[in-house]
DNA sequence: CTCGGCACGACTGTCGGACAATGGTACGGT
DNA sequence: ACCGTACCATTGTCCGACAGTCGTGCCGAG
């Protein structure tokens, strides 16, 4: 018995151009705030046309690797920003069925011992982000400032993994989040009491106090779909 | 004072062609497994060059929403998988500078609870594939073993966002996890060990056994890589 | 009638060239 | 030192072309 013989599969060129490229931003060839060549060199060093270059950079900028300062035209390497994995993560959600509950039940494993993190390794920055959020949505009680009090959260961590995986999952939630506000009286009020809690709590680096009033918030929000009448099995849409 | 007018963007014509595309299967328009027109029918709809057209489709297929069947010419619409997701995640955690410990540490977070939910609602089926990658790893102790054996776990809880959250991490600990089960003898058999105790416990749907049995699991890692002499705080590679 | 082979057509991958629009930049004037 | 301007580089888009190949349908052999 002979071992068989490995699928040979033939790359095309923008594919290999991309790989190529996106391995010396990996190994930190070209850093953070660098200009890239310009397409047209690009193409010479590959020895290939400016077509198939610039085919690969969209790969690129689709993964986030390549943006442009608004207004300008240069492009510039950067590290993916948060929100833009999050959007390509959410509809990957969306487009496989996930349901409310999928959401809310991975925010309700996830959500209290971060905010428990959140609470052991807080700086006064940190704190200040976070009651900045909880004041805005005191002023305003939008969706967007909901997601804003996670994110402050997550990122006194000072784990960006902790960020990246809860982002898009608010993200997902955000629309409904506003329907549900709207029909549903008490949300408004009970969602500013959990967040004061959470401060406080963070504010006196308890991280017990964070993890359980965290709980009661998401579960908070489980409570108020159901009074909205919102179906938990119902399918996220965009 | 008059409101400051939005600051207008011209959005190139590929990005607006990608922009009608995604809208069109994530409005479930193109379903998963069309085959999409060809590139100069496209062309004629949105009454742009072809050239224009394939930069957008590289958009699309760098978010997994188009893939080619192997050997294939033809394009078709895909429902983004998993593990390329986690791909483009990974490498946007890795360029953020993510250290071992903050990937161990949202593990920590995450697999007990994720473990919890498996065994409350696994199938029939998700057992025989958890047990069957658990099997495997005893035959051949491959750091991708560990990582089926994860997400084998992930689907057995049914929540589409679990299994989503938690690939990148593993794949991002694949390599150094090779290395460590190298390095420390006896991480082998403590990983076996702590596999057969959550399989069983998966089995009998003991949830309170297997948030256990995934918490000490995890924490050997740490402990592994601690007597393997990995630096925690080192930044991960690819 | 079924199956294998063949020819044709459709489509993708790649190339070369071309041009308008505009951001970047260096120069020269004040 | 600062500002305006003219030039240059670069991007976005289009056109046309061609090789390679996958799919398909036709046809002849068994």
């Amino acid at each position: 018995m002979t071992l068989p013989f490995e699928p040979i599969q033939v790359e095309p060129a923008y594919r290999k151009v991309a790989a190529a490229m996106i391995a010396r931003i990996t190994t930190r060839d070209f850093k953070s705030g660098d200009r890239l060549p310009s397409e047209l060199e690009l193409a010479k060093q590959f020895g290939v046309n400016r077509s198939t270059v610039r085919e690969a950079l969209r790969e690129l900028q689709s993964a986030g690797l390549l943006t442009r300062a608004r207004g300008s035209k240069l492009m510039m390497v950067t590290r993916p920003q948060a929100d833009h994995v999050a959007e390509n993560v959410g509809r990957a959600l969306v487009l496989h069925d996930v349901t409310f509950l999928n959401v809310w039940e991975s925010m309700s494993m996830f959500e209290p011992p971060i905010a428990e993190a959140a609470a052991r390794r807080r700086t006064a920055q940190d704190l200040e982000q976070l009651i900045g959020a909880q004041k805005s949505f005191e002023r305003e009680t939008t969706p967007r400032y909901v997601a804003e009090f996670f994110a402050a959260i997550a990122s006194a961590t000072h784990n960006p993994v902790l960020a990246m995986a809860q982002i898009p999952l608010v993200q997902l939630l955000e629309p409904s989040l506003g329907a549900m506000i709207d029909k549903v009286p008490q949300a408004r009020s009970r969602i500013i009491t959990a967040q004061r809690r959470i401060c406080e709590a963070v504010q006196s680096r308890s991280a017990e106090g964070a993890r359980t009033w965290m709980t009661k918030h998401v579960r908070d929000f489980r409570r108020g779909y159901e009074l909205a009448g919102i179906d938990l099995e119902l399918k996220i849409e965009f």
